[in-house]
DNA sequence: TCTGGGGTCCTAGGACCC
DNA sequence: TCTGGGGTCCTAGGACCC
């Protein structure tokens, strides 16, 4: 068997780039993409900073309340405000399309992971020196057609192709040859890994294990015990192994939104009016899907003080019409209204509606 | 500091069926 | 008095990713 090759390309801060590229005057200015700041008094976070904005301490899902301070701090010191702007997801999607396009042109086989990072094949390169070659055209052709940098990593599979993207951004170019991933691996936080979060983190830090060496410590079935199937599949990534193929057609599984209200609240008029605009909006993108219909229907509750529960309906049949949306929706909603789901009358801050088990 | 919005995957318990 | 076992579906909750 030849041996494979993985590319993985990470859009360096793309939403800001994006700006920055779009709005030449900002050019050298700290650039905020996020929800509306309201001078200090937004919900959200900041979805994306360019890395003007990171020197002022303003950095991805940071809240927007925090990086309004912190660009008045700025401001303070005498430096420019950061400029706040909210996303432009449809200019977002056609740029990422772009990209898909470029490294489409030299590989076979691409998946879209996200709408700023793809894994692409190289193993038809034969060598990563070859492979290095290509990545590096890829991301001129971007640089040039696209105009935004991008941080690509290459490696024996999709793990290391992913790790080793991240570790020179931004416009980085990265090679990790297969005999040197498990040396690689070794040195680096567990956080690294993809799939170890903040919880998992804190649970192996008790544990005393706080690089990836440290993790080898346990055998596949110590891991699988203390984290479940993930813990398994951390044996193999402790060790570079990482089998998962590139998948290039993704069937979405669930199409849904939410909202968080500007105050908390209990009234009832309110928040089914706003559950009926997310139906409309649910119900838009499924179809404007592939869908055909959907058997579950979620909604969402999360309470001031963010504990957050579901509840969800399955149907025996199909639906297909938005009227079934809005009435099932609300009927299950209704419960966090009364004591049935909501005994302590807690305020609400956020809804949500989501269907699920699509059919074409 | 106070926590968005769009998703995926996993777990665990209960219902139901053979 | 003793109450199987496996498979599958459903619901709720939680961790994680970008």
């Amino acid at each position: 068997m030849t041996k494979r090759i993985v590319a993985h390309l990470d859009m360096d801060a793309f939403f800001a780039s994006l700006e920055e590229r779009d709005n030449p005057q900002w050019n050298g200015m700290a650039i905020v993409v996020g929800s509306d700041p309201k001078n200090g008094d937004g919900r959200g976070v900041v979805s994306t900073a360019n890395y003007k904005a990171r020197e002022y301490g303003i950095r991805s899902a940071l809240p927007i309340s925090v990086a309004w301070r912190y660009s008045q701090k700025a401001k303070n010191e005498g430096k420019p405000e950061a400029i706040f702007l909210p996303p432009d997801f449809e200019r977002y999607e056609k740029a990422s399309g772009d990209i898909f396009e470029i490294i489409k042109k030299y590989s076979k086989s691409v998946e879209p992971a996200s709408i700023d990072e793809f894994y692409f094949d190289l193993s038809s390169a034969r060598s990563f020196e070859k492979a290095k070659k290509i990545c590096q055209k890829i991301k001129d052709e971007i640089k040039i057609k696209v105009r935004v940098t991008c941080s690509v990593g290459i490696g024996s599979n999709k793990l290391i192709a992913k790790i080793s993207a991240g570790m020179k951004k931004p416009d980085g170019l990265v090679v990790v040859k297969e005999n040197d991933a498990e040396n690689f691996l070794e040195k680096l936080p567990i956080r690294n890994i993809p799939g170890i979060g903040p919880k998992t983190e804190l649970y192996l830090h008790s544990k005393n294990v706080k690089i990836v060496k440290d993790l080898k410590r346990f055998s596949r079935e110590e891991l699988k015990e203390m984290l479940g199937k993930w813990g398994e599949s951390i044996y193999f990534k402790a060790r570079g192994i990482d089998e998962s193929p590139i998948v290039e057609n993704k069937e979405a599984k669930s199409i849904g939104e939410q909202t968080t209200f500007q105050e908390d609240t209990l009234n009832s008029v309110f928040i089914c009016q706003e559950l009926k605009k997310l139906c409309e909006g649910v119900f838009k993108s499924f179809k404007e899907s592939e869908f055909k219909s959907f058997k579950t229907i979620a909604i969402t509750v999360r309470f001031y003080d963010f504990e957050t529960k579901t509840s969800a309906k399955t149907f025996k049949k199909e639906m297909e019409d938005k009227k079934m949306l809005m009435l099932e929706s609300l009927k299950l909603l209704l419960p966090f209204f009364d004591r049935r789901k909501n005994p302590r009358q807690k305020s609400i801050r956020l809804v949500g509606v989501r269907v699920e088990k699509l059919k074409i």
